[in-house]
DNA sequence: TCTGGGGTCCTAGGACCC
DNA sequence: TCTGGGGTCCTAGGACCC
């Protein structure tokens, strides 16, 4: 008779990353202060309008600060209060090093976000227990190795093992089986199962549901009249039920790039709009031409200094990878589609990609299109020799601004310092 | 509570075709 | 010419995640 064998998934999760991974690199690298044990948070700079806290320690929550809050709500609650910089750069190292870890049990490996991962640990012989111990093991190994602790998720799909992560911080190893469904996910508040956010809770409460149990116990038809596919997958997440795989390396296809910023001051001058969205467009089209795809929709969007946001988007007749192509789809967008009052915040995003090998250029021609692509692939090449502020444009020689704005682009920043692989650390 | 930046997926409504 | 209905494509915007 044929053993039915179970999957066994980990969701595991940096506890803190960004306040974790600073504070490590403050003490490898300064012989400084770790940021973990005295209020402090990792917030951006109140000057270019980007100051909220994005990570706070024990000690800062413990004065009321939240995450999401502007700093000098912060600061008021906390005077002594240390502000770290954020170090994306720094970040991704940590990621990268906490992912070379996982390589050593498994080569299924899902990356759901910079400190976030799934494992799917079956390998026909895993046993609930052996895979107890190795989620322990992987723990330890980290702190260790990397000098930060994560939290282990183990159940049998990913919706289980990221709910079971999330019970209790810090630096646990928690399992959540479907036998342990009505005992530890039941009680839950309704707003903390996944997909559960700011517009679905207040449509729960109405109905009378205020916990996960509540939601399980509701009639499946009811909530599938009031909030559609959307409450059919929150319902069947609150009786566990889900089953997407793990999906390694290359099954997780990108289907857009964008990057967005909020500028300095107001923009009421479409010149100075023009020139953050070239600066956008430099990124986007690099990234894009970065993962060997061709775009076939442009949009970009628009956030008014009073914070109503609109976007205005294009399908294209072919499909492009040209920064300068892509630049001027973009002026007509925002030509088309703003209202003329003070901008805060720009964003240029690209999407319904083709790959780049087949070759189907439809919008410029023969020569104007080859020199386009050589000297976008001369630009690539200086930008990830030589840093990204290698080369600019002319227009931004004194304007003050960025020549190229936003993250994720895997191109080295030259006034970024070089950082000590993590090891051996602690 | 109205503050960042990077994503994915879904839905409503209009345009257009048969 | 008007009315009906079904299907698909496209855009705008909402909702959710980290």
């Amino acid at each position: 008779m044929e053993i039915k064998k179970e999957n066994i998934i980990f969701h595991i999760d940096v506890n803190n990353a960004y306040l974790s991974w600073s504070a490590v690199y403050n003490i490898v690298r300064n012989g400084g202060l770790d940021y973990r044990t005295v209020p402090a948070i990792v917030g951006g700079d109140p000057k270019t309008r980007n100051g909220i806290v994005l990570a706070k320690s024990i000690p800062a929550k413990k004065c009321g600060i939240q995450t999401g809050e502007v700093l000098f709500k912060a600061l008021q609650k906390c005077p002594g209060l240390k502000i770290i910089k954020p170090d994306y750069a720094l970040y991704m190292k940590c990621s990268n090093a906490m992912i070379e870890v996982f390589k050593r049990y498994t080569d299924k490996i899902q990356r759901y976000s910079v400190d976030e991962a799934f494992l799917d640990m079956s390998d026909g012989s895993m046993t609930r227990e052996k895979a107890e111990k190795k989620a322990y093991e992987i723990q330890s190994v980290i702190h260790k190795e990397l000098g930060f602790t994560v939290n282990v998720g183990i159940s049998t799909n990913k919706l289980l093992a990221k709910v079971a992560s999330d019970l209790k911080k810090p630096n646990q190893v928690i399992t959540l089986y479907p036998e342990e469904i009505e005992a530890k996910l039941w009680p839950l508040p309704v707003g903390e199962l996944f997909m559960v956010g700011r517009a679905t809770l207040p449509k729960l409460k109405k109905m009378g549901i205020m916990t996960v149990g509540d939601l399980a116990k509701t009639d499946l038809e009811l909530i599938k009249y009031r909030m559609k596919s959307h409450g059919v997958m929150i319902w069947e997440f609150a009786h566990g039920i889900e089953n997407s795989i793990v999906r390694g390396n290359g099954e997780d296809i990108v289907k857009g790039i964008g990057n967005s910023t909020t500028i300095r001051f107001d923009v009421t001058d479409k010149k100075d709009a023009y020139m953050v969205l070239l600066s956008l467009t430099e990124m986007v089209a690099m990234r894009l031409r970065h993962g060997g795809f061709l775009t076939g929709l442009v949009a970009v969007s628009i956030k008014s200094a009073e914070l109503t946001s609109y976007s205005h988007q294009r399908k294209l007749f072919g499909h492009t990878d040209s920064t300068n192509e892509l630049y001027e789809i973009v002026k007509q967008l925002f030509d088309a589609a703003w209202q003329g009052e003070a901008i805060r915040h720009l964003g240029v995003r690209v999407s319904n990609f083709i790959p780049n090998d087949t070759y189907q250029y439809t919008l410029f021609d023969g020569a104007a299109l080859e020199k386009n692509r050589k000297l976008d692939k001369t630009i690539d090449d200086l930008r990830v020799r030589f840093g990204k502020n290698i080369i600019m444009r002319s227009s931004f020689l004194h304007s003050g601004m960025k020549s190229i704005t936003g993250g994720v682009g895997e191109v080295k920043d030259p006034d970024e310092e070089k950082y000590p692989v993590m090891s051996s650390m602690l």
